[in-house]
DNA sequence: CACTAAGTTTACGTTTACGTAAACGTAATA
DNA sequence: TATTACGTTTACGTAAACGTAAACTTAGTG
């Protein structure tokens, strides 16, 4: 466990390029150290995109993900902050159950799908 | 439960523009019938237009959603086909089963959020 | 029959999320 | 010391997924 990376490891490890990850700094999702000029990045950059990679395959925005890390963040210490971000974890929450239930949907109507293709399947072989 | 829709309607259903729809016509995701000039859209139209819109909120390109409905349609009769459809489904299926963990990590992150963001307000609560 | 509402095609514009290339710095290696 | 590898900034390019506008047809309504 290393704690501190090159750009080029992080994009090898993520199986993004350096310009990806770049373009995340740009866009203020991640904001890692400068040994002079170079960029290192800690464990928690990592996590971040870690947490930025994950939001894209579920189909959320660079924004969407960047208010998803804010919620995983130090909470912070006012008290309508508190309140607010609250209210954003059970939004979101009760998006993500949702998804969840057609996540699941998709997965029954792909069982379906392979017992046609396998029934279809199995009568080509006893026609023949 | 009609048969057949407007392409009004089915955007108003499903909270899209009618320009989206004919966008996906475009792409050879729906084709529907012609009553002169005008599209008519029947129930299986509704049914893909459905799994496009969800294969969207999972991150997958229309292109994907295209390779999805393909799937769900008749398997058609050529066995070499049908077994390549059956190594489809199989490769999305796991795709989808790593993403419902994938979901289910964010979602134990987001109680853990939450408790976080609740334990800080009790601190704030008895504090003052 | 004029008008309106809904639909059509065609075409250019826009945003997001990067790709690609130029032009340069720095550090190790042959 | 020249080359190679890796990094940097700046800037323009691009594909996907629509938005927006223009100019037109067609069907129903007062």
């Amino acid at each position: 466990m290393k704690n501190s990376y090159t750009i080029r490891e992080l994009a090898s490890d993520f199986g993004v390029t350096t310009r990806t990850i770049r373009f995340y700094e740009e866009k203020g999702l991640l904001r890692p150290q400068r040994h002079g000029q170079h960029r290192l990045y800690s464990a928690a950059d990592r996590t971040k995109l870690r947490l930025i990679l994950r939001g894209k395959r579920f189909g959320f925005s660079l924004d969407e993900s960047a208010e998803i890390i804010l919620m995983y963040g130090s909470p912070g210490n006012n008290r309508k902050q508190l309140q607010t971000l609250l209210e954003k974890i059970n939004i979101k929450r009760r998006e993500l159950k949702e998804r969840r239930r057609e996540l699941n949907a998709m997965l029954r109507e792909m069982d379906q799908a392979e017992k046609k293709c396998a029934t279809a399947l199995a009568e080509l072989e006893t026609k023949a």
